[in-house]
DNA sequence: CAAAGTTTTGAGAGCGCTCTCATAGTCAGA
DNA sequence: TCTGACTATGAGAGCGCTCTCAAAACTTTG
């Protein structure tokens, strides 16, 4: 099955290689019957343009990058990045991008990688995730003019220049804690983390529902764990000691790991400690008890990075743009509204 | 930060273009010192060859594909891929060459794409999992002449033709099995998986080793199940109808869904019942219990995946390479071996 | 029906590399 | 010092597209 090229193409049709390259790439003033003939031959010898001579003279290839800067082992076991690797795969076939994946464990790597995706030209942009707030692979990316969006509000300080799509971290959290007021618990937890916008943004949320309703945090009834479903065990662990009446957790792998916390010490969820999570991973409905957490839209979050930077990539120097999706309270029973 | 070309380097260092080509591809007869100029040059500009000029020139990208027909919702679930994921990165990252990620949601997402990847030249050389028996797109890829390597075992119709790299499941579940007479358990159940072939080995091993001791199977003791937690959930309940006083769980997700039913029950692990999983995941040691396993090595894995293709773009056509990595027994507590 | 405009098509240069082939440079041996 | 055998370097074609510009084919209009 031997490759065709544009030429040979247009010599089947009886027409040039401009011709045929004006019906591939959609141009208009062709006449009909001329288009149809040619997409004709292009069918039925399944005939694809070399990738690599395309963006040869177009200087675009069609390809994003999606960049984890600092992937830890315990940062990619949240089913969270799964998710929003397949939402982005997914974006990336609608819009006849390819994605292209750079995971860096180490800093050296990081290093080693950064200047061949910046300037080898393979890369058309960058969808950066997993970014943690000591990253410096940012920065170093801002220098050169690869368009880029970040899925997740970058650190305030330089949130303005970056566009970036985000989930209402604030409002979801706030959302959580004033259900768990509102069933009327007084001594709420919470299982946070460390070193990430999306956890400072949940316990900003966090802490305004309770102080809207009057509520001071007891500092002793806030626990770090990471993002994990072992860490939400070991941080829930140290909470149960300052008996707490509810928890809220800032991911639902924590929270998982802080009901089996709970049930190993012998209490029950929600009788004795409600639990909220957030994210509403599949496995949060199938739990046991089902969990209540926080909805966010996943699947719009990749959609959306990658529309954006289609966007970008096509109007650069464009201003930069921000996004931030709504999340929604999803009641289920373990923070007992609900048997 | 204008991006130069090859003659601009040349022409700082004082040579042609074709002498500085050289040096990047690292060919013999140059000079130490010319060498040693040219690549001052490279190091103080940050000069990054063109890939898209390469890949026209040389006609290989040194980009793989990393694919996944037949992705669901549950399958990705599984903590196993991203693992796996992250050791093709990383092989990647290591060897040079740009990993690019296709997963398939539908069978049409599947069709549109195989074209292009398989055509366009954008991609050297697959790298294939998470396929399921009855899926048809390593069939289909055979019709064109692009390198790919397997990872786990194609059906048997097709092995013997298809490059794969695998672990030995059926040696693993034997140890597993095996493992759980020695302790003296003689009701011993199976949350066994459909359609893939590392369930089918694993479900070989399990008979075989019962076999070997003189055990019958009580086929009423062996649920199939998906690779999630709530599919190992919902097995073990129907499973515990049956008094198995063992099981053995084809995966880790399961084995943790088996442990909440059998607590769930208001059973132990493994005073009541012992649980042995398969892969160690990282979750497998943190667990409560802490899961007897079969370790596999995925890392290993990967950077075999990526080694073997490497090795097959280079010769092709080259005789289909079978590589089967083994695996060990971990002993932990879920199986009452240990206290 | 000719002139002027508009639409459609083709020719040709060029994108930044690799790779072959020819030439310039180096060195040993006579 | 000159010749023959290497070794090191440069020139040039070509990879398969896109894109500009000019020419050809058609329309419209006075």
């Amino acid at each position: 099955m031997k490759r065709l090229t544009l030429e040979e193409i247009g010599q089947i049709a009886g027409v040039s290689r401009s011709t045929v390259s004006r019906v591939i790439n959609d141009h208009p003033n062709i006449r009909p019957a001329v288009r149809q003939r040619v997409e004709d031959v292009i069918r039925q010898t399944g005939y694809q343009p070399n990738s690599a001579a395309r963006s040869l003279a177009s200087s675009q290839s069609r390809v994003f990058g999606l960049v984890m800067p600092s992937i830890l082992q315990s940062a990619f076991a949240d089913p969270y990045y799964p998710l929003v690797i397949q939402a982005i795969s997914h974006a990336c076939n609608k819009n006849d991008y390819t994605p292209a994946l750079f995971l860096f464990q180490t800093s050296e790597e990081e290093e080693k990688m950064s200047q061949r995706i910046v300037a080898s030209g393979l890369i058309d942009g960058l969808i950066i995730t997993a970014d943690t707030i000591h990253s410096t692979f940012v920065s170093k990316i801002q220098q050169y003019d690869i368009p880029f969006v970040q899925i997740g509000r970058p650190p305030t300080a330089h949130a303005a220049a970056i566009s970036y799509v985000d989930v209402d971290n604030e409002a979801g959290a706030y959302l959580a804690a004033s259900h768990l007021v509102q069933l009327g618990y007084r001594r709420i937890g919470q299982l946070a983390t460390a070193h990430n916008t999306a956890g400072a943004d949940r316990d900003a949320g966090f802490r305004h529902a309770l102080a809207d309703r009057g509520l001071a945090v007891d500092e002793a009834l806030v626990k770090v764990s990471d993002f994990s479903e072992a860490g939400g065990y070991q941080a829930m662990l140290a909470l149960l000691d300052e008996g707490p009446e509810a928890v809220f957790a800032q991911s639902d792998a924590i929270a998982l790991g802080a009901v089996r916390a709970i049930r190993d010490r012998g209490l029950a969820v929600p009788e004795d400690i409600a639990v909220v999570g957030f994210d509403d991973m599949p496995l949060a409905a199938n739990a046991e008890p089902p969990l209540t957490t926080v909805r966010q839209p996943i699947n719009r979050t990749g959609m959306l990075a990658v529309e954006t930077l289609i966007d970008i990539v096509k109007t650069t120097p464009a201003p930069a743009r921000h996004i931030v999706l709504p999340v929604e309270l999803v009641i289920r029973a373990s923070s007992g509204a609900v048997n």
